[in-house]
DNA sequence: ACACCCGGCGCC
DNA sequence: AGGGCGCCGGGTGT
């Protein structure tokens, strides 16, 4: 069964719920302020919500204490659809672009009048939407994988509306802590004490006594006065020479990036309440991985994970996918020999143990260059090994970067498609240089192609785990016999690609850890279902984030 | 004043 | 001449 809501109109809710075929069964019209008691009654047989956009409607749900079990987010699902190569020539890729095809409008976050904010509905009816979305994917080349896909993907919608309802348990305190530690004390309207001694530091072995170390431009010809060979002010190239100035200007880099970060201007923007609340944008990344657009969630740097601490009597279950991308290249291509390397819950030592090389550090080196298209380095003189190793793996790449390469679009695992690439014809009437620039174009298209099936495949994974993963914690939680809502239960609270933290009373997070390595073999199934590939996590539970590996 | 880009660097 | 991001301050253009 289908729910399909949209809004009329300010203070208007339009539900409509539909049969198994998206048949229309009933309609009814509410008042916003009803809809949410509605929805908790509806939400008892378990339908697939569906509407033109989670962030909108699930924020309401959730603060109503409605905990939704599926979804469709038919604006996410469009784009999906609307590009997918297995869905080219459908009726719905055919059809010319209408407001279903516009982004997402961001709503006001933490907004209450979220209905007489939100800008119109999009052209037509969610029900209507879906049943085209439906059409699509039965007509396609691949309605499993894209029945999958879509699924997979409002599922994350649904999770990332509640990571931000929950937030990340943030000890505030104890990130003032680390940062006076590091930074020295705060100086209102200057910069905090040890950076600004570093900044005497800097000035007196440049003998530039203004110089200003924020400023690269500056920076740069005041290295170059001082004698420093440098075409940059980037700490690869400083930390090659030998000057006093280096030394002070690496530590206040470190500094500087620190304070302007995630210092105290980002503590007091983004931590309320004891919580950190960034912003997701699930599906944000053209490969399907989620973005961020706020707070810095994806970048949070290892200095302050020790201010990430569960609530009293609560603990951090913190799980992490060991070398998800080889794992996941190795199910894609059919390697056997690559995926036999992973019955070692450490990949990389298990490549080392098949022969192919020699160390840990050469195995990892050699698959990301087989994943990024590596050609210099350690990474280049391991590609013939690996090429031999694991033949059916690295060809697997290859023929993703040629196609790339080619102007052809690719694929993932469960049939996102890459963004449409340059056209590579061979123009004779071009200059030399116009065409050694259109072959370098040309391999940079392929190298991203060859690394979007990978890491596009490994967010899909990623999603099927938290997808799983979801419903795993709802039940340790009691499930829907119980009255409680989300946050006082086992609850996700955050998630980096391939990473996850559960929140759990510390009488059920070993119960929480054992739920996160069966959602990650179950995602393994629902994605590869019995190729002979492992998805080990590895799990600790923990009273600080920074504890956690 | 605002919008935009860039260098640099944090994360995966 | 290794893929994907976001954020900051500085710098430039309007």
């Amino acid at each position: 069964m289908y729910v399909a809501v949209s809004s009329p109109g300010p203070g208007l809710v339009d539900a409509a719920v539909l049969d198994a075929d998206g048949g229309e069964l009933e309609r009814v019209h509410l008042a916003s302020d009803e809809f949410p008691a509605w929805a908790a009654e509806r939400e008892r047989e378990h339908p697939r919500w569906v509407w033109a956009d989670t962030k909108r409607w699930y924020p309401l749900l959730l603060r109503a204490g409605v905990r939704v079990e599926r979804c469709l987010d038919l604006r996410m699902c469009r784009l999906i659809l609307r590009t997918a190569a297995a869905a080219a020539g459908t009726g719905l890729a055919r059809a010319p672009r209408d407001r279903w095809d516009d982004p997402a409008h961001t709503v006001p976050a933490a907004s209450d009048a979220l209905f007489e904010l939100a800008e119109p509905e999009p052209d037509g009816d969610p029900a209507e939407e879906l049943r085209r979305q439906r059409a699509a994917i039965a007509e396609s080349a691949a309605p499993g994988r894209l029945t999958l896909l879509t699924a997979a993907d409002s599922v994350g919608a649904l999770v990332a509306v509640e990571l931000e309802h929950a937030g990340l348990p943030w000890d505030a305190e104890r990130h003032d802590r680390i940062l006076v530690e590091l930074l020295g004390e705060r100086v209102p309207g200057g910069r905090p004490a040890r950076m600004e001694a570093l900044v005497a530091e800097i000035r007196a072995a440049l003998d530039d006594p203004d110089v200003n170390p924020d400023s690269a431009s500056t920076l740069l010809k005041s290295l170059q006065r001082a004698g420093l060979r440098v075409g940059s002010t980037s700490k690869w190239e400083l930390r090659e020479h030998d000057h006093p100035v280096v030394q002070p200007l690496l530590a206040y880099k470190r500094l500087a990036r620190l304070y302007t970060a995630n210092g105290w201007a980002w503590l007091g923007e983004w931590v309320r309440g004891g919580r950190f609340r960034p912003v997701y944008v699930p599906a944000g990344v053209v490969t399907g991985r989620w973005a961020s657009d706020g707070g810095g969630a994806l970048q949070l740097p290892k200095q302050v994970r020790a201010a990430v601490v569960p609530d009293p009597g609560w603990k951090l279950v913190v799980a992490d996918a060991a070398q998800l991308e080889p794992r996941v290249l190795a199910a894609m291509s059919g390697d056997a020999a690559m995926a036999r390397a992973g019955r070692a819950h450490d990949l990389y030592q298990g490549l080392v143990e098949t022969g192919a090389v020699e160390t840990r550090e050469q195995a990892k080196y050699g698959m990301l260059g087989a994943i990024y298209g590596g050609t210099t380095g350690e990474s280049g003189r391991m590609r013939p090994r690996m090429e031999r190793a694991f033949p059916r793996a690295m060809a697997f790449v290859e023929s993703a970067a040629r196609a790339g390469e080619a102007g052809e679009v690719v694929s993932t695992w469960l049939g996102r498609t890459s963004p449409p690439g340059r056209d590579a014809a061979y123009d004779e009437t071009r200059s030399y240089d116009e065409r050694a620039r259109a072959r370098s174009d040309g391999r940079a298209w392929g190298r991203f192609t060859r690394n979007f099936v990978v890491q596009g495949t490994a967010a899909e994974w990623a999603l099927c785990w938290m997808g799983a993963l979801r419903r795993m914690l709802w039940e340790l939680g009691g499930g829907d016999a119980d009255p409680r809502p989300l946050t006082e239960r086992p609850h996700l609270v955050f998630f980096l690609h391939d990473e996850l933290i559960v929140h759990a009373p510390a009488e059920l997070a070993d119960a929480a850890a054992d739920a996160l390595r069966a959602a990650a073999a179950e995602a393994g199934r629902i994605l590869f279902g019995s190729a002979p590939v492992e998805f080990p996590v590895t799990v600790a539970v923990v009273d600080s984030y920074a504890d956690a590996k």
